[in-house]
DNA sequence: GTATGCTATGCAATTTATTGCATATGGAGT
DNA sequence: ACTCCATATGCAATAAATTGCATAGCATAC
């Protein structure tokens, strides 16, 4: 289980609620780790009660307190290791590829509909990710020497995308011209 | 869930074991959908007392009995809903790049080494799947027909794996020459 | 001869993830 | 006024996936 090394590794630099891990994984690590809020607020939980992690709370008026969770020494303990051990090949479940392989059932116009619906949502992805690089870009040496990694992340989800997108060209086209 | 209809759409063209379906998923969804012998055992144990397909028994003698698999009229009627309705993004957990964001936790040496054990797989990977195309491209125009959309579910593997493979180049080169 | 791997199925326990519900305030837009 | 969205947390039930175990013969390689 990865989940708990993920939210770690968010807590590792800075502590922080549930409700800011949410937004962390959402604005960071979004494109190559999605998590819920009631699967964060679980596993937080579970952190908690194997004292991986600890939180004070934060009283606050109107809205309901937030507790702070913060590693502890044992759970900085158990992400280096988990750090230093291999980690499995990804586990890919694409269920549009599932479709497209038992396609034959369908009109090609179901498909080629259903492939423009993803094609917007990975353009819009591939801007965002555009756009996080520029910015990037115009940080000076020093602060973009601390945001090497994530900025590698980044280009794996640019070049994820792009190829996602050379993909659905080939596919659009055979869709259209069938031979 | 999705694994139900993996499993239909690998059981509507021809009727099959547990067994049988377990080497389909290795051999013709690997690279795009994972699914482990008692996984597809359980799944196929719901799906027969939900009528969605059924079975008939193979005796054999030394090893156990397979039981054969087909659809129901309920099955394909459950798989057409299936295919005609949009599936959502997929869902992305890749514990490699948690890792890598989290990495000035670690030697640059450690992750080297482990983005090289990844990149082999992908390049194993990439490997068989070329190998495929060659198959395909080998195929008479005719034959060639029938199988364009598990074809197209071949680029993309290429194409995403070629992407990964670009990018493990740009993080060996950074993490060689840390600016 | 010994070990490994393939064929062929499955149960049981546990861990993870999903779905749906629940609450409550404050601000911005129409 | 009304709706939508963001903030902020959580429980409960269900669904799905993982891990570990179990059986057993046959073939191949070393």
């Amino acid at each position: 289980m990865s989940l708990k090394h993920a939210i770690m590794v968010l807590l590792e630099t800075e502590a922080g609620s549930g409700y800011d891990l949410l937004k962390r994984f959402k604005q960071r690590l979004g494109f190559f780790w999605q998590a819920s809020h009631q699967q964060i607020y679980q596993q937080l939980k579970v952190m908690h009660q194997s004292e991986l992690i600890a939180y004070t709370i934060e009283k606050q008026q109107g809205k309901p307190d937030r507790k702070i969770y913060a590693m502890t020494q044992a759970g900085h303990k158990e992400l280096l290791a988990w750090l230093n051990q291999a980690c499995k090949p990804q586990k890919i479940n694409d269920s549009l590829l599932v479709k497209l392989y038992g396609g034959h059932l369908l009109d090609n116009s179901v498909l080629l509909n259903e492939i423009r619906l993803h094609k917007d949502q990975h353009k819009k992805a591939l801007l965002i990710m555009l756009e996080m690089e520029q910015q990037y870009k115009k940080l000076d040496n020093n602060e973009r020497k601390g945001l090497v990694l994530p900025y590698l992340t980044l280009r794996r989800g640019i070049l994820g995308e792009q190829a996602w997108l050379d993909w659905a060209r080939e596919v659009e086209e055979y869709l259209l011209n069938p031979k």
